[in-house]
DNA sequence: GATGAATGAGACTTCATTCAT
DNA sequence: AATGAATGAAGTCTCATTCAT
């Protein structure tokens, strides 16, 4: 037996289950479909989830994981502040379109089951990481020093999400992808670059 | 009187919905549960709403019109932008921190009906009333013209509303409500005001 | 609609159970089988019956008061207390029999649900009849005075009702009814008459 | 060393039923809570029973035993009958008490299983052994000899169990523990006593 | 003999919705 | 319009049992 059979099984539920709810939604979603896209038995959901609602959080993991994964890599490269912060609005807005339907299933499932204070832990390596760009940034001079990093970083990841999930999920049709994202970059260069 | 009758079955209903799935949210709440709340028949539920899922566009459409109305009245009075906006900073956390198991319950009942768009529809005169603040900012040569009202204003709103559920809601425990209310409010302001 | 037609749901659904139950035990019989029999649909279960086992305590009313009622008639006639008791085991003996599966399924039901003490409340008009028939016999000095009669009823009843059992149920085959019959008169007898 | 294991096993397993079943009753009780308190494999258990209602005659089988060499033990020294009988009385109360779980499981488990023929089983050696007291009180003239020695014994060992249930198990309130057993035995004596 | 992950049948129960009154 | 008993489909979850290791 190898070594990753039981992830294998988890990850088969989980990936079964983000792909179904987020088509269907998971109200109308029920475990026997879930069981049935991953091929297991019905009874072997629950030797891994205690019940649906406890796929929730796994999902909303999986997903800021992949976030934060994918705005590391992107940014890694760029050569300062605000390069870093268009490349970062940009990928963001990459990332609410490829997975708006599980944004939406993570947002509604975690409100569903009252527990929308684990969003501070699972958002928290991500804030951490914004904030330590906003420190070198302020070190560098390239932004101004008089903001709160932790509140700003916060606040900053939450506009620009956002922005984007009004034009993806929202469906605000008075504005291009382009004009949007300009709209976003300009705002926040606006409060942070330090007077000439 | 006949009206009357219809209308206050209606609204019985209405409030008693809002106030039993807030407390126990969307999922978890049962027909059942409300027409008892709201001292009406099994049946008689029928006559006003088609499901159970139909209450939430009224019950978010009521608390959009009770934030909307609220903000209004509050700021109506200001001299200047910069006090406009601060009141209505702090009105929005009053109606977050008096709302939040709606807020939460219309977030959810959205989500799950897949009917996120109606969001804008139902937000439209918020934003409406909004922007018309910036535009009569910006002929006072309080804020600065180079921004898209339209995007503006949703933004704004957003990122109020964002910054006080994340108070509120998500229990950021990082700062204090003084604290949280400046820092948007000087954000803000210092992507907003003109160059001196 | 008659005035009857709740009971009658709630009757069709009682001896249904009762039949069933008595043929395949408590735990082989579903709720979907005993439905089926009344003829009613599942969710009308649930509108008389808060579950499964609450069956237990309205079928074992329903045999005590049958008994009871059976044990009334049959011995109303009986001249002396002797007589009485004669005609009393008798009947007890042929309730027995007839009621042998619904006995057994009333013993185990309870003890499942361990609510055992609802055996006194439910027994105890029965047990005040007995004990007005004991005082009634001291009264005429059929029987010795020295014994509490409360206790006595129960006990009588209880040795009866076994003695029974272990003819019927137990399946003691070392003796035949009416040795049975005699055995328990009699003891009873040397213990309660008076001396000469 | 391997017998002893099996052993140990078995019985792991049997007194870990007793003490869950005991509590929860046999209907809440899954094989899983079984093996768990006894620390086994789950599969471990059907090398030792073949189903869950296995258990139950060996619980009982158990119980009975224990009941007899306790019996036993405590009317050795007896002188006379009458001593015996009112020390077995007294015993059967003690037992009643301290295992009166167990009891309420093992008529349950067993009349769920249809399988209440063999009490008779298991109580043979138990009745025998009261048998032989019986006759030996005869032989001496201490009790009349014109009773059915075999019914006698099961009747009056189930009288004194019954009372004792009825006592500690039916929760009868209104009579002393020492009243109870009192009546019991002044019952009995009445009954078997030769005319002096 | 021992293990325990996996199975999958099926039981219980809920609840949105209907409809005769 | 209002009622609420009745419906029955459908979902969740449990759990005895198996079997490959």
């Amino acid at each position: 037996m190898s070594a990753t059979t039981v992830n294998d099984k988890y990850n088969a539920i989980l990936q079964a289950a983000i792909e179904i709810i987020s088509e269907k939604g998971l109200y109308s979603t029920s475990i026997s479909d879930i069981v049935k896209k991953a091929g297991v038995a019905q009874g072997t959901f629950y030797l891994y989830f205690r019940s649906k609602n406890a796929l929730i959080p796994a999902i909303a993991q999986n997903l800021i994981s992949i976030t934060l994964e994918k705005s590391k890599e992107k940014t890694k490269d760029r050569a300062n502040f605000m390069e870093f912060l268009q490349t970062f609005i940009d990928e963001i807005y990459n990332i609410t379109d490829e997975y708006k339907d599980v944004i939406v299933l993570v947002y509604s499932g975690l409100a569903i089951d009252h527990s929308m204070e684990i969003w501070e832990t699972i958002y928290k390596p991500y804030y951490e990481w914004f904030e330590d760009e906003l420190k070198r940034a302020i070190g560098n001079g390239e932004i101004i020093g008089e903001l709160n990093v932790g509140w700003t970083a916060k606040m900053i990841v939450n506009m620009v999400e956002n922005a984007a999930e009004r034009f993806f999920i929202g469906r605000d049709q008075d504005i291009t992808r382009e004009e949007s994202q300009h709209e976003v970059f300009q705002f926040l260069k606006r409060s942070m670059a330090p007077a000439k």
